[in-house]
DNA sequence: TTTAAAATAGCACGACCGTTCTTTTTTGAT
DNA sequence: ATCAAAAAAGAACGGTCGTGCTATTTTAAA
């Protein structure tokens, strides 16, 4: 579980900058245990107990880490966001502008929702959460989302630019849209426990692609 | 605030059956206070000390009315269910069946989720809450969430059968879609605040419409 | 008006919370 | 090996939580 200090070393020629201390390692590995336990209790429901407990260190050696609570629920938006972006945004942005770009975020994106069947997703979580609670933990959480719905918004321009989405294309109309069917997905997958719901937001996904043109006016001549 | 108890009074012959106590009036009160701080606060944020500052009681005063916090947040679900039927399920059913009903079931459910948007949906944030904490609340409010989509499935397939829908139309798959239109305008609207959220919503019911087949094979010769 | 029952209050309990302060252990450069 | 700094532990604080127990007050039927 805890990798070894030396493979982590700062390389830099070491006169009088820092090399990766011990402190710091264990602090990522507190963000860690601290995204798993909120994804499964919420972010709201995260506490420097049961934290410690996971980590079995004391009460004071996490909170040592952090300064306060609120700092640590910000860490682990920040995990988060690291994270979503390495699974879903960038392995998209491999694929070609358009709608293949388009199609593989929201493939990644709904993979990565009905994968957390057992797990949770903390935009959404954290969205009911602090929907009414302002504070800075509402504004990081409300930050990422924000930057990764504008990424889909994007894409969405980008495929109409391509020629790939009808010309008059909404793109906001449309990013709302497939933003409904992921929340659908979790919604009915994790709650309701909704057998087919990955088929209904994939089926769902061709509707809003043929309502929008895809296949039809943008493989013209 | 208070209705006056011989408003309320059991009309029954009272030779043997009680009439309607004070208990259960103050009783009423407290599950519609309960309601009112659940759907700004959570339905597992709700506690007893707060909610008997909000109705100036003592806390075991509050509490002797449930035995316990679990049966006073399964009252706050049945008390949720019963003004969610009266609100958006009851009137819609004054209208014919078929697409009039359809759209009213979706229209009244819309207004309700913007509506809230300074109050919170109890279905959508207690299914974030108790979607991985199983027992009699979860349970509850499953139930009522299932009831009413259920409802909403069979308006889609009365319209189907009025042939105001596309024969082939796959009533679960279009109900899962109108509830992803509803889930994102609460997002959006409640969250993120973004502006145009309603219209986005009823541009998007008008969409998967049409692609239902509403207005082009139902009005046929 | 009397009286038993119902409703409410008061108090205390153990548990967990975030946080602060002090002490001990561990680290890593010299 | 030395030693200062960093990291972790330990103990305690005031607070809130749900809940049980016992008194007191209020209700409503006789």
């Amino acid at each position: 579980m805890t990798k070894p200090q030396a493979f982590i070393k700062d390389t830099t020629t070491g006169h009088g900058l820092r090399t990766l201390h011990k402190g710091q390692q264990t602090k990522a590995a507190i963000v860690e245990a601290a995204l798993g336990l909120a994804t499964q209790i919420g972010l709201d429901g995260l506490s420097i107990g049961a934290l410690a407990e996971v980590m079995k260190m004391s009460k004071s050696g996490v909170f040592a880490h952090f300064g306060s609570r609120e700092e640590l629920q910000i860490s682990v938006v920040r995990e988060y966001h690291h994270q979503f972006e390495q699974e879903v945004f960038f392995p998209a942005m491999q694929l070609p502008r358009g709608l293949p770009r388009l199609r593989a975020l929201f493939h990644n994106w709904m993979v990565r929702t009905s994968a957390e069947i057992d797990s949770g997703c903390l935009y959404i979580s954290g969205a009911v959460e602090f929907d009414d609670r302002p504070g800075p933990v509402r504004d990081a959480l409300a930050s990422s989302v924000k930057t990764w719905l504008t990424a889909l918004h994007r894409a969405v321009l980008q495929a109409r630019d391509e020629t790939h989405l009808a010309i008059d294309t909404d793109a906001n109309q449309m990013a709302f849209e497939i933003h409904g069917l992921i929340l659908a997905l979790h919604y009915e997958a994790r709650f309701l426990r909704t057998a087919k719901s990955l088929h209904r937001a994939k089926q769902g996904f061709e509707h809003i692609l043929s309502r929008y043109g895809a296949n039809q006016e943008s493989d013209g001549p």
